[in-house]
DNA sequence: GTCCCTGCAAAAGTTTTGCATTGCG
DNA sequence: CGCAATGCAAAACTTTTGCAGGGAC
């Protein structure tokens, strides 16, 4: 993944904030992973978890992902395309896989004289565990 | 649109801030309707203006919109179920139409084993505009 | 009079930036 | 040595909250 092929250093502190952002299952926020990567860094400064995950993003090495009206940004390290789902009920949050139709995305471009790069799709609904309560 | 059925007041600070959000037609921030609404309110104040925003939110008047990865809010006056398209290049954010099929929708579920009440779909490319540039 | 609303200021929360220091190459 | 990265503190920015004053009913 980062070795030294990568066009920047690969330091303790990057290494210990990507593998926490890899570890994790929860799409943490930064304040969350800087609270993991203390446990390994005590030292590490929040600047640090800041910019480190800026640069990892800018590389696609994680994705940067605004979820909900949280306006606070969560971190995943699946970086191929997917899709996410958020329970209104409890919070958690589960990566999917649903593809658009292709003619979705031709209607897309057709409505607003776009040429369509990409797209970002969430749904909201109850997670399991919330259903049966 | 809001008159004196409405469960809370109608004062002259709260209609003109409704006023600028449906005059709009690209999707302001706070900070820009606190703006827009100082030329006819010139005393109003921030605080003002986010609780009548959120105000306005919870009693679906209008919609706070995350778009991007901005991490700030925006708002629209079209409270029907439509989607949003961006462009990448000058940020122009426009309205789209496009339904998801049902089988997308129950995808979704079979694969997260959520009830789906909902989503919010996003495109990102390239204006008429800027394509031409 | 009561209650809701407003404006101001301060607070809270997230993210960025400035800067001196550290430490790898 | 030279340069990039770090840690700390302060700043920037959005949004919320506390509170005293004022207006509507």
């Amino acid at each position: 993944m980062l070795d030294a092929t990568r066009p920047f250093r690969l330091t303790p502190q990057r290494a210990a904030v990507f593998q926490v952002v890899r570890d994790a299952c929860d799409h943490p926020t930064a304040r969350e992973i800087y609270a993991r990567v203390k446990a390994c860094q005590p030292g590490i400064g929040f600047a640090t978890v800041y910019r480190t995950l800026n640069l990892l993003a800018a590389h696609r090495e994680i994705l940067e992902l605004q979820l909900g009206d949280d306006a606070v940004a969560r971190y995943d390290a699946n970086t191929a395309p997917h899709d996410h789902i958020l329970c209104t009920s409890c919070g958690a949050i589960a990566d999917i896989n649903v593809p658009l139709p292709e003619s979705t995305t031709r209607q897309a471009a057709r409505e607003s004289g776009f040429e369509v790069e990409g797209y970002e799709l969430q749904f909201l609904g109850r997670c399991a565990g919330c259903v049966t309560q």
